[in-house]
DNA sequence: GGGTTATGGATAGTGGCACTACCCGCTATC
DNA sequence: GATAGCGGGTAGTGCCACTATCCATAACCC
Protein backbone atom coordinates (compact mmCIF):
# COMPACT_ATOMS: atom_id res chain seq x y z
CA UNK A 1 0.00 0.00 0.00
CA UNK A 2 1.71 3.72 -0.62
CA UNK A 3 1.28 6.40 1.77
CA UNK A 4 -2.47 7.41 1.58
CA UNK A 5 -3.98 4.00 2.38
CA UNK A 6 -1.76 3.90 5.44
CA UNK A 7 -2.99 7.16 6.56
CA UNK A 8 -6.49 6.32 5.82
CA UNK A 9 -6.60 2.82 7.47
CA UNK A 10 -5.48 4.23 10.77
CA UNK A 11 -6.90 7.90 10.68
CA UNK A 12 -3.52 9.52 11.08
CA UNK A 13 -2.58 12.00 8.64
CA UNK A 14 -0.21 11.79 5.98
CA UNK A 15 2.03 14.33 6.98
CA UNK A 16 2.16 13.00 10.34
CA UNK A 17 3.03 9.66 9.42
CA UNK A 18 6.10 11.41 7.40
CA UNK A 19 6.86 13.23 10.67
CA UNK A 20 7.09 10.47 12.46
CA UNK A 21 8.97 8.43 9.31
CA UNK A 22 11.57 11.78 10.24
CA UNK A 23 11.64 10.95 13.36
CA UNK A 24 12.83 7.61 13.50
CA UNK A 25 9.06 5.83 14.71
CA UNK A 26 8.48 4.40 11.61
CA UNK A 27 10.46 3.06 8.92
CA UNK A 28 10.68 4.69 5.98
CA UNK A 29 8.44 2.88 3.15
CA UNK A 30 10.44 0.34 0.31
CA UNK A 31 11.48 3.27 -2.73
CA UNK A 32 10.12 1.23 -5.97
CA UNK A 33 10.71 4.05 -8.15
CA UNK A 34 12.82 7.49 -6.77
CA UNK A 35 10.07 8.85 -5.12
CA UNK A 36 7.46 6.23 -4.90
CA UNK A 37 7.68 3.80 -1.89
CA UNK A 38 4.98 1.20 -0.70
CA UNK A 39 4.12 0.42 2.99
CA UNK A 40 3.57 -2.88 4.28
CA UNK A 41 1.49 -4.33 7.18
CA UNK A 42 4.21 -4.28 9.92
CA UNK A 43 4.12 -0.13 8.95
CA UNK A 44 0.55 -0.23 9.85
CA UNK A 45 1.01 -2.12 13.17
CA UNK A 46 4.05 0.09 14.14
CA UNK A 47 2.38 3.24 13.49
CA UNK A 48 -0.83 1.89 15.78
CA UNK A 49 1.45 1.27 18.49
CA UNK A 50 3.05 4.84 18.14
CA UNK A 51 -0.49 6.06 18.55
CA UNK A 52 -1.34 3.58 21.29
CA UNK A 53 1.95 4.50 23.38
CA UNK A 54 1.33 8.36 22.29
CA UNK A 55 -2.48 8.56 23.38
CA UNK A 56 -3.16 6.47 25.80
CA UNK A 57 0.29 6.10 27.23
CA UNK A 58 0.84 9.23 27.27
CA UNK A 59 4.54 8.61 26.51
CA UNK A 60 6.29 11.66 24.30
CA UNK A 61 7.50 11.03 20.44
CA UNK A 62 10.99 11.10 22.16
CA UNK A 63 10.62 8.54 24.32
CA UNK A 64 8.70 6.42 21.96
CA UNK A 65 11.85 6.50 19.69
CA UNK A 66 14.00 5.51 22.37
CA UNK A 67 11.42 2.79 23.18
CA UNK A 68 11.50 1.08 19.90
CA UNK A 69 14.93 1.69 19.22
CA UNK A 70 15.48 -0.46 21.82
CA UNK A 71 12.85 -3.35 20.64
CA UNK A 72 14.27 -2.82 17.38
CA UNK A 73 17.64 -3.68 18.47
CA UNK A 74 18.49 -7.66 18.13
CA UNK A 75 21.55 -7.25 20.03
CA UNK A 76 19.75 -6.24 23.19
CA UNK A 77 18.98 -8.87 25.57
CA UNK A 78 15.20 -9.32 26.47
CA UNK A 79 15.37 -7.87 30.04
CA UNK A 80 17.91 -5.13 28.88
CA UNK A 81 15.05 -3.70 26.07
CA UNK A 82 12.20 -4.24 29.25
CA UNK A 83 14.66 -2.45 31.04
CA UNK A 84 14.94 0.75 28.88
CA UNK A 85 10.74 0.47 28.34
CA UNK A 86 9.71 0.63 31.59
CA UNK A 87 12.50 3.32 32.54
CA UNK A 88 10.68 5.10 29.70
CA UNK A 89 7.79 4.82 31.06
CA UNK A 90 8.23 6.29 34.86
CA UNK A 91 8.10 9.85 34.43
CA UNK A 92 11.35 11.44 34.34
CA UNK A 93 11.73 13.18 37.16
CA UNK A 94 14.43 15.28 35.69
CA UNK A 95 16.95 16.22 38.73
CA UNK A 96 15.79 19.03 40.85
CA UNK A 97 12.91 18.26 41.25
CA UNK A 98 10.03 18.23 44.55
CA UNK A 99 9.96 21.56 46.72
CA UNK A 100 13.19 21.74 47.19
CA UNK A 101 13.78 24.10 50.11
CA UNK A 102 17.09 25.80 48.89
CA UNK A 103 17.76 26.41 52.62
CA UNK A 104 15.57 24.51 55.09
CA UNK A 105 16.53 21.33 53.97
CA UNK A 106 17.78 20.65 50.08
CA UNK A 107 16.05 16.80 49.70
CA UNK A 108 16.42 15.51 53.22
CA UNK A 109 12.84 13.93 52.86
CA UNK A 110 13.86 12.88 49.50
CA UNK A 111 16.36 11.08 51.19
CA UNK A 112 14.82 9.90 53.82
CA UNK A 113 11.74 8.85 51.57
CA UNK A 114 14.75 6.51 49.26
CA UNK A 115 16.00 4.75 52.58
CA UNK A 116 11.89 3.52 53.37
CA UNK A 117 11.95 2.35 49.53
CA UNK A 118 14.38 0.20 50.08
CA UNK A 119 13.36 -0.64 52.97
CA UNK A 120 10.03 -1.62 51.06
CA UNK A 121 12.07 -3.31 47.87
CA UNK A 122 14.29 -5.33 50.92
CA UNK A 123 10.90 -6.68 52.48
CA UNK A 124 9.73 -7.56 49.38
CA UNK A 125 12.75 -9.36 48.18
CA UNK A 126 12.37 -7.86 44.81
CA UNK A 127 15.67 -8.06 42.78
CA UNK A 128 16.01 -4.27 41.77
CA UNK A 129 19.26 -2.26 41.28
CA UNK A 130 20.49 0.60 43.09
CA UNK A 131 19.91 3.31 40.51
CA UNK A 132 16.79 1.55 38.89
CA UNK A 133 14.70 5.15 38.30
CA UNK A 134 11.62 3.15 39.41
CA UNK A 135 13.07 4.06 43.24
CA UNK A 136 13.18 7.12 42.65
CA UNK A 137 10.14 7.65 41.46
CA UNK A 138 8.77 6.17 44.38
CA UNK A 139 10.75 7.96 46.65
CA UNK A 140 9.75 11.56 45.09
CA UNK A 141 6.05 10.18 45.20
CA UNK A 142 6.01 9.43 48.99
CA UNK A 143 8.18 12.47 49.56
CA UNK A 144 5.66 14.41 47.40
CA UNK A 145 3.02 13.14 50.15
CA UNK A 146 5.04 14.55 52.94
CA UNK A 147 5.13 17.50 51.40
CA UNK A 148 1.38 18.27 51.29
CA UNK A 149 0.91 17.03 54.90
CA UNK A 150 -0.33 13.55 53.62
CA UNK A 151 2.56 11.38 55.03
CA UNK A 152 0.12 9.04 56.46
CA UNK A 153 -0.98 8.12 53.08
CA UNK A 154 2.17 5.95 52.89
CA UNK A 155 0.87 3.76 55.55
CA UNK A 156 -0.96 1.68 52.66
CA UNK A 157 2.09 1.36 50.98
CA UNK A 158 2.49 -2.26 51.33
CA UNK A 159 -1.77 -3.05 50.51
CA UNK A 160 -0.05 -0.78 47.39
CA UNK A 161 2.87 -3.42 46.55
CA UNK A 162 0.49 -6.50 47.14
CA UNK A 163 -2.20 -5.21 44.66
CA UNK A 164 1.11 -4.64 42.10
CA UNK A 165 2.46 -8.20 43.07
CA UNK A 166 -0.82 -9.39 42.04
CA UNK A 167 -0.64 -7.31 38.54
CA UNK A 168 2.66 -8.32 38.02
CA UNK A 169 1.48 -11.97 38.47
CA UNK A 170 -1.44 -11.12 35.59
CA UNK A 171 0.60 -9.63 33.38
CA UNK A 172 3.28 -12.42 33.26
CA UNK A 173 0.48 -14.69 32.46
CA UNK A 174 0.27 -12.78 29.46
CA UNK A 175 3.69 -12.06 28.72
CA UNK A 176 5.05 -15.15 29.09
CA UNK A 177 2.76 -16.94 26.67
CA UNK A 178 5.22 -15.57 23.64
CA UNK A 179 8.42 -17.69 23.03
CA UNK A 180 10.28 -15.12 20.40
CA UNK A 181 12.08 -12.48 21.85
CA UNK A 182 10.16 -9.71 19.80
CA UNK A 183 6.44 -10.78 19.95
CA UNK A 184 7.56 -11.09 24.17
CA UNK A 185 9.27 -7.46 24.68
CA UNK A 186 6.28 -6.09 22.37
CA UNK A 187 3.76 -7.70 24.93
CA UNK A 188 5.74 -6.50 27.47
CA UNK A 189 5.65 -2.91 26.54
CA UNK A 190 1.95 -2.87 25.74
CA UNK A 191 1.44 -5.12 29.15
CA UNK A 192 3.38 -2.24 30.85
CA UNK A 193 2.24 1.09 29.35
CA UNK A 194 -1.57 -0.03 28.41
CA UNK A 195 -1.85 -1.83 31.89
CA UNK A 196 -0.93 1.55 33.81
CA UNK A 197 -4.27 3.22 31.41
CA UNK A 198 -6.28 0.14 32.52
CA UNK A 199 -5.54 0.16 36.25
CA UNK A 200 -5.81 3.53 36.40
CA UNK A 201 -9.41 3.51 34.39
CA UNK A 202 -10.36 0.73 36.75
CA UNK A 203 -9.37 2.67 40.01
CA UNK A 204 -11.29 5.89 39.12
CA UNK A 205 -14.84 3.57 38.03
CA UNK A 206 -14.10 1.79 42.25
CA UNK A 207 -13.64 5.13 43.23
CA UNK A 208 -16.92 6.51 41.84
CA UNK A 209 -18.36 3.26 43.50
CA UNK A 210 -17.13 3.68 46.47
CA UNK A 211 -17.57 7.23 46.52
CA UNK A 212 -21.92 6.86 45.05
CA UNK A 213 -22.10 4.02 48.11
CA UNK A 214 -20.90 6.18 50.92
CA UNK A 215 -21.73 9.42 50.29
CA UNK A 216 -24.89 9.93 47.99
CA UNK A 217 -27.90 7.98 48.69
CA UNK A 218 -29.89 7.09 45.38
CA UNK A 219 -28.55 8.94 42.98
CA UNK A 220 -26.37 7.95 40.25
CA UNK A 221 -22.73 9.48 39.67
CA UNK A 222 -23.14 11.72 36.77
CA UNK A 223 -26.52 10.93 36.27
CA UNK A 224 -28.23 14.28 36.90
CA UNK A 225 -26.35 17.36 36.39
CA UNK A 226 -23.54 16.44 38.62
CA UNK A 227 -19.95 17.38 37.64
CA UNK A 228 -19.48 20.17 34.88
CA UNK A 229 -18.04 22.82 37.17
CA UNK A 230 -17.87 25.82 35.52
CA UNK A 231 -15.57 28.03 33.82
CA UNK A 232 -12.72 26.68 35.87
CA UNK A 233 -11.68 29.90 37.41
CA UNK A 234 -12.32 32.55 40.62
CA UNK A 235 -11.31 29.92 43.18
CA UNK A 236 -12.00 31.40 46.83
CA UNK A 237 -10.63 28.98 49.04
CA UNK A 238 -9.31 29.45 52.37
CA UNK B 1 5.27 35.77 55.07
CA UNK B 2 5.14 37.95 51.80
CA UNK B 3 5.55 36.56 48.39
CA UNK B 4 9.17 35.93 48.99
CA UNK B 5 9.33 34.09 51.76
CA UNK B 6 6.59 31.69 50.36
CA UNK B 7 9.04 31.28 47.18
CA UNK B 8 11.35 30.37 49.18
CA UNK B 9 9.61 27.85 51.38
CA UNK B 10 8.36 25.82 48.29
CA UNK B 11 10.95 26.18 45.76
CA UNK B 12 8.27 27.88 43.26
CA UNK B 13 9.86 30.98 41.69
CA UNK B 14 8.02 33.75 42.47
CA UNK B 15 6.34 34.81 38.70
CA UNK B 16 5.08 31.37 39.01
CA UNK B 17 3.32 31.93 42.30
CA UNK B 18 1.38 35.40 40.37
CA UNK B 19 1.24 32.89 37.47
CA UNK B 20 -1.21 30.75 39.75
CA UNK B 21 -2.92 33.19 41.45
CA UNK B 22 -3.59 34.78 38.25
CA UNK B 23 -4.76 31.82 36.74
CA UNK B 24 -7.42 31.06 40.11
CA UNK B 25 -5.65 28.17 41.06
CA UNK B 26 -4.16 30.31 44.41
CA UNK B 27 -5.90 32.87 45.85
CA UNK B 28 -4.61 36.13 46.15
CA UNK B 29 -2.48 37.40 49.17
CA UNK B 30 -4.30 39.70 51.78
CA UNK B 31 -3.80 43.09 51.07
CA UNK B 32 -1.84 45.25 53.95
CA UNK B 33 -1.65 48.24 51.50
CA UNK B 34 -2.43 49.19 48.34
CA UNK B 35 0.41 47.38 46.86
CA UNK B 36 2.12 44.93 49.18
CA UNK B 37 0.22 41.54 50.74
CA UNK B 38 0.75 38.50 53.25
CA UNK B 39 0.65 34.77 52.76
CA UNK B 40 -0.39 32.65 54.77
CA UNK B 41 0.07 28.60 55.62
CA UNK B 42 -2.61 27.58 53.68
CA UNK B 43 -1.54 29.41 50.68
CA UNK B 44 1.65 27.16 51.36
CA UNK B 45 -0.34 24.23 51.56
CA UNK B 46 -2.29 25.35 48.08
CA UNK B 47 0.95 25.76 46.84
CA UNK B 48 2.26 22.86 47.22
CA UNK B 49 -1.00 20.51 46.55
CA UNK B 50 -0.53 22.45 43.35
CA UNK B 51 3.02 21.46 42.58
CA UNK B 52 2.40 18.08 43.65
CA UNK B 53 -0.71 17.68 41.07
CA UNK B 54 1.00 19.62 38.41
CA UNK B 55 4.03 17.13 38.62
CA UNK B 56 3.69 14.29 39.97
CA UNK B 57 -0.44 14.08 38.97
CA UNK B 58 0.51 15.46 35.56
CA UNK B 59 -2.39 17.24 35.40
CA UNK B 60 -2.35 20.24 33.62
CA UNK B 61 -3.38 23.65 35.28
CA UNK B 62 -6.96 24.19 33.92
CA UNK B 63 -7.44 20.74 35.26
CA UNK B 64 -6.38 21.84 38.81
CA UNK B 65 -8.41 25.21 38.90
CA UNK B 66 -11.67 23.18 38.21
CA UNK B 67 -10.69 20.95 41.07
CA UNK B 68 -9.61 23.46 43.07
CA UNK B 69 -12.96 25.60 42.63
CA UNK B 70 -15.11 21.99 43.45
CA UNK B 71 -13.14 21.95 46.13
CA UNK B 72 -14.16 24.99 47.26
CA UNK B 73 -17.14 25.50 46.76
CA UNK B 74 -18.90 24.58 49.77
CA UNK B 75 -22.58 23.85 48.01
CA UNK B 76 -21.00 20.78 46.27
CA UNK B 77 -21.94 17.29 47.99
CA UNK B 78 -18.90 15.23 48.51
CA UNK B 79 -20.16 13.00 45.98
CA UNK B 80 -20.34 15.65 43.68
CA UNK B 81 -16.75 16.76 44.21
CA UNK B 82 -14.99 13.36 44.03
CA UNK B 83 -17.03 13.06 41.12
CA UNK B 84 -15.60 16.10 39.56
CA UNK B 85 -12.02 15.31 41.14
CA UNK B 86 -11.76 11.85 39.98
CA UNK B 87 -13.33 12.76 36.02
CA UNK B 88 -10.41 15.39 35.76
CA UNK B 89 -7.88 12.51 36.26
CA UNK B 90 -9.06 10.53 34.21
CA UNK B 91 -7.51 11.42 30.33
CA UNK B 92 -9.73 13.03 28.73
CA UNK B 93 -9.66 11.22 25.79
CA UNK B 94 -11.56 14.27 23.65
CA UNK B 95 -13.97 13.30 21.04
CA UNK B 96 -12.87 11.57 18.11
CA UNK B 97 -10.17 9.65 19.88
CA UNK B 98 -8.78 6.28 18.85
CA UNK B 99 -7.56 5.55 14.98
CA UNK B 100 -11.21 5.82 13.53
CA UNK B 101 -10.78 4.17 10.34
CA UNK B 102 -13.29 6.71 8.31
CA UNK B 103 -14.52 3.98 5.96
CA UNK B 104 -13.86 0.52 7.78
CA UNK B 105 -15.55 0.93 10.95
CA UNK B 106 -15.91 3.94 12.47
CA UNK B 107 -15.85 3.25 15.97
CA UNK B 108 -17.45 -0.83 16.13
CA UNK B 109 -14.62 -1.38 17.83
CA UNK B 110 -14.88 1.28 21.04
CA UNK B 111 -18.87 0.16 20.82
CA UNK B 112 -17.98 -3.39 21.43
CA UNK B 113 -14.83 -2.01 24.03
CA UNK B 114 -17.86 -0.24 25.61
CA UNK B 115 -20.24 -3.24 25.99
CA UNK B 116 -17.64 -5.30 27.54
CA UNK B 117 -17.07 -2.58 30.30
CA UNK B 118 -20.74 -2.65 30.91
CA UNK B 119 -20.53 -6.37 31.54
CA UNK B 120 -17.43 -5.66 33.74
CA UNK B 121 -19.24 -3.08 36.19
CA UNK B 122 -22.79 -5.24 36.31
CA UNK B 123 -20.46 -8.59 37.23
CA UNK B 124 -19.07 -6.58 39.76
CA UNK B 125 -21.93 -4.84 41.09
CA UNK B 126 -20.44 -1.44 40.82
CA UNK B 127 -22.97 1.41 41.00
CA UNK B 128 -21.83 3.80 37.88
CA UNK B 129 -23.47 6.09 35.93
CA UNK B 130 -24.02 5.54 32.19
CA UNK B 131 -22.29 8.52 31.21
CA UNK B 132 -19.26 8.44 33.57
CA UNK B 133 -16.23 9.57 31.98
CA UNK B 134 -14.21 6.86 33.49
CA UNK B 135 -16.56 3.74 31.26
CA UNK B 136 -14.72 5.77 27.86
CA UNK B 137 -11.61 5.57 28.44
CA UNK B 138 -11.45 2.05 29.63
CA UNK B 139 -13.44 1.31 26.86
CA UNK B 140 -10.99 3.25 24.73
CA UNK B 141 -8.21 1.37 26.23
CA UNK B 142 -10.02 -2.33 25.58
CA UNK B 143 -10.11 -0.85 21.89
CA UNK B 144 -7.09 0.31 21.56
CA UNK B 145 -5.56 -3.29 22.64
CA UNK B 146 -7.60 -4.50 20.06
CA UNK B 147 -6.19 -2.14 17.74
CA UNK B 148 -2.53 -2.87 18.32
CA UNK B 149 -3.04 -6.48 18.27
CA UNK B 150 -3.25 -7.57 21.57
CA UNK B 151 -6.85 -8.23 22.37
CA UNK B 152 -6.15 -11.35 24.61
CA UNK B 153 -4.94 -8.80 27.50
CA UNK B 154 -8.40 -7.58 27.82
CA UNK B 155 -8.19 -11.24 29.86
CA UNK B 156 -6.38 -10.32 32.18
CA UNK B 157 -9.56 -6.90 33.30
CA UNK B 158 -10.77 -9.56 36.16
CA UNK B 159 -7.28 -9.99 37.55
CA UNK B 160 -6.87 -6.01 37.18
CA UNK B 161 -10.26 -5.20 38.41
CA UNK B 162 -9.65 -7.08 41.33
CA UNK B 163 -6.55 -5.31 42.07
CA UNK B 164 -8.54 -2.52 41.56
CA UNK B 165 -10.52 -2.85 44.26
CA UNK B 166 -8.02 -3.82 47.19
CA UNK B 167 -6.50 -0.59 46.27
CA UNK B 168 -9.60 1.19 46.84
CA UNK B 169 -10.55 -0.14 49.88
CA UNK B 170 -6.91 0.83 51.34
CA UNK B 171 -7.74 4.31 49.96
CA UNK B 172 -10.81 3.90 51.44
CA UNK B 173 -8.86 3.37 54.53
CA UNK B 174 -7.33 6.28 54.37
CA UNK B 175 -10.04 8.59 53.13
CA UNK B 176 -12.88 7.79 55.52
CA UNK B 177 -11.02 8.69 58.84
CA UNK B 178 -11.35 11.99 58.59
CA UNK B 179 -14.74 13.45 59.02
CA UNK B 180 -15.04 16.91 57.73
CA UNK B 181 -15.75 17.60 54.14
CA UNK B 182 -13.10 19.51 53.21
CA UNK B 183 -10.21 17.40 55.00
CA UNK B 184 -12.16 14.29 53.27
CA UNK B 185 -12.13 15.61 49.61
CA UNK B 186 -8.74 16.61 49.86
CA UNK B 187 -7.82 13.20 50.99
CA UNK B 188 -9.28 11.47 47.82
CA UNK B 189 -7.84 13.99 45.43
CA UNK B 190 -3.92 13.31 46.64
CA UNK B 191 -5.34 9.52 46.93
CA UNK B 192 -6.36 9.62 43.72
CA UNK B 193 -3.70 11.53 42.09
CA UNK B 194 -1.03 10.24 44.03
CA UNK B 195 -2.39 6.80 44.20
CA UNK B 196 -1.63 6.89 40.70
CA UNK B 197 1.86 7.42 40.69
CA UNK B 198 1.96 5.00 43.40
CA UNK B 199 0.85 1.75 41.84
CA UNK B 200 2.32 3.15 38.85
CA UNK B 201 5.90 3.13 40.41
CA UNK B 202 5.30 0.26 42.03
CA UNK B 203 4.02 -1.66 38.92
CA UNK B 204 7.55 -0.69 37.68
CA UNK B 205 9.42 -1.85 40.51
CA UNK B 206 7.54 -5.35 40.44
CA UNK B 207 8.03 -5.32 37.05
CA UNK B 208 11.47 -4.64 37.17
CA UNK B 209 11.78 -7.52 39.66
CA UNK B 210 10.46 -9.83 37.50
CA UNK B 211 12.05 -8.91 34.42
CA UNK B 212 15.41 -10.22 36.28
CA UNK B 213 14.00 -13.03 37.72
CA UNK B 214 12.94 -14.61 34.42
CA UNK B 215 15.27 -12.82 31.79
CA UNK B 216 19.07 -12.46 33.22
CA UNK B 217 21.06 -14.93 35.31
CA UNK B 218 22.64 -12.77 37.90
CA UNK B 219 22.63 -9.46 36.62
CA UNK B 220 21.17 -6.59 38.43
CA UNK B 221 18.75 -3.90 36.22
CA UNK B 222 20.72 -0.66 35.48
CA UNK B 223 23.97 -2.22 37.19
CA UNK B 224 25.79 -2.79 34.00
CA UNK B 225 25.44 -0.20 31.23
CA UNK B 226 21.67 -1.43 30.54
CA UNK B 227 19.83 1.32 29.14
CA UNK B 228 21.58 4.31 27.51
CA UNK B 229 19.90 3.21 23.78
CA UNK B 230 22.06 6.27 21.96
CA UNK B 231 20.30 9.06 19.99
CA UNK B 232 16.93 7.61 19.08
CA UNK B 233 16.65 7.08 15.52
CA UNK B 234 17.42 5.14 12.37
CA UNK B 235 15.00 2.19 13.73
CA UNK B 236 14.72 -0.68 10.94
CA UNK B 237 12.24 -2.97 12.02
CA UNK B 238 9.87 -5.44 10.51
C1' DG C 1 -1.64 11.55 -24.20
C1' DG C 2 -3.17 14.94 -21.35
C1' DG C 3 -5.16 16.46 -17.10
C1' DT C 4 -5.94 15.55 -12.32
C1' DT C 5 -4.46 13.61 -8.16
C1' DA C 6 -1.13 11.47 -5.06
C1' DT C 7 3.74 10.85 -3.68
C1' DG C 8 8.52 11.49 -1.60
C1' DG C 9 11.33 14.80 0.29
C1' DA C 10 12.29 19.03 2.57
C1' DT C 11 11.72 23.56 5.08
C1' DA C 12 9.08 26.58 7.60
C1' DG C 13 5.21 27.72 10.39
C1' DT C 14 1.29 26.85 13.99
C1' DG C 15 -1.04 26.35 18.35
C1' DG C 16 -1.10 24.96 23.02
C1' DC C 17 0.94 25.26 27.34
C1' DA C 18 3.64 26.35 31.44
C1' DC C 19 6.05 29.40 32.53
C1' DT C 20 9.53 33.70 32.47
C1' DA C 21 11.25 38.55 31.54
C1' DC C 22 10.52 43.01 31.92
C1' DC C 23 8.65 47.24 33.51
C1' DC C 24 6.20 50.48 36.62
C1' DG C 25 5.51 52.92 40.78
C1' DC C 26 5.36 51.99 45.53
C1' DT C 27 6.92 50.12 50.24
C1' DA C 28 9.64 47.94 53.71
C1' DT C 29 14.10 47.96 55.68
C1' DC C 30 18.70 49.19 56.87
C1' DG D 1 17.86 58.20 51.63
C1' DA D 2 19.63 54.18 49.27
C1' DT D 3 18.64 49.49 48.24
C1' DA D 4 15.95 45.59 47.89
C1' DG D 5 11.54 43.58 47.50
C1' DC D 6 6.63 43.96 46.20
C1' DG D 7 1.97 43.97 43.50
C1' DG D 8 0.32 44.20 39.10
C1' DG D 9 0.37 43.97 34.27
C1' DT D 10 1.90 42.80 29.40
C1' DA D 11 4.70 40.51 26.37
C1' DG D 12 7.85 36.98 25.23
C1' DT D 13 10.13 32.16 25.62
C1' DG D 14 10.91 27.29 24.93
C1' DC D 15 9.18 22.95 24.13
C1' DC D 16 6.46 19.89 21.60
C1' DA D 17 3.40 17.56 18.36
C1' DC D 18 2.15 18.43 14.62
C1' DT D 19 0.66 21.05 9.98
C1' DA D 20 1.31 23.92 5.71
C1' DT D 21 3.51 24.71 1.69
C1' DC D 22 6.43 23.75 -2.10
C1' DC D 23 8.57 21.05 -5.78
C1' DA D 24 9.35 17.66 -9.28
C1' DT D 25 7.78 13.31 -10.35
C1' DA D 26 4.68 9.24 -10.74
C1' DA D 27 0.21 7.03 -10.87
C1' DC D 28 -4.46 6.87 -12.42
C1' DC D 29 -8.41 7.78 -15.57
C1' DC D 30 -10.66 8.86 -19.62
Amino acid sequence: MRIGELSRRTGVPVPTIKYYVREGLLPAGLLTSPNQATYGEAHERRLRLIRALLDVGGLKVAAIGEVLAAVDDPDKSVHKVLGVATDLLVPRYAEGEQDAAPDDAPDAVLEAARERVGELIERRGWRIGDDCPGRKALAVTLATLEGVGHGEFAEVLDAYADAAESLALADLDYVATRKGRDGLVERAVIGTVLGNALISALRHLTHVDRSARLYESGELHRDASAAGAGPGAGAAPE
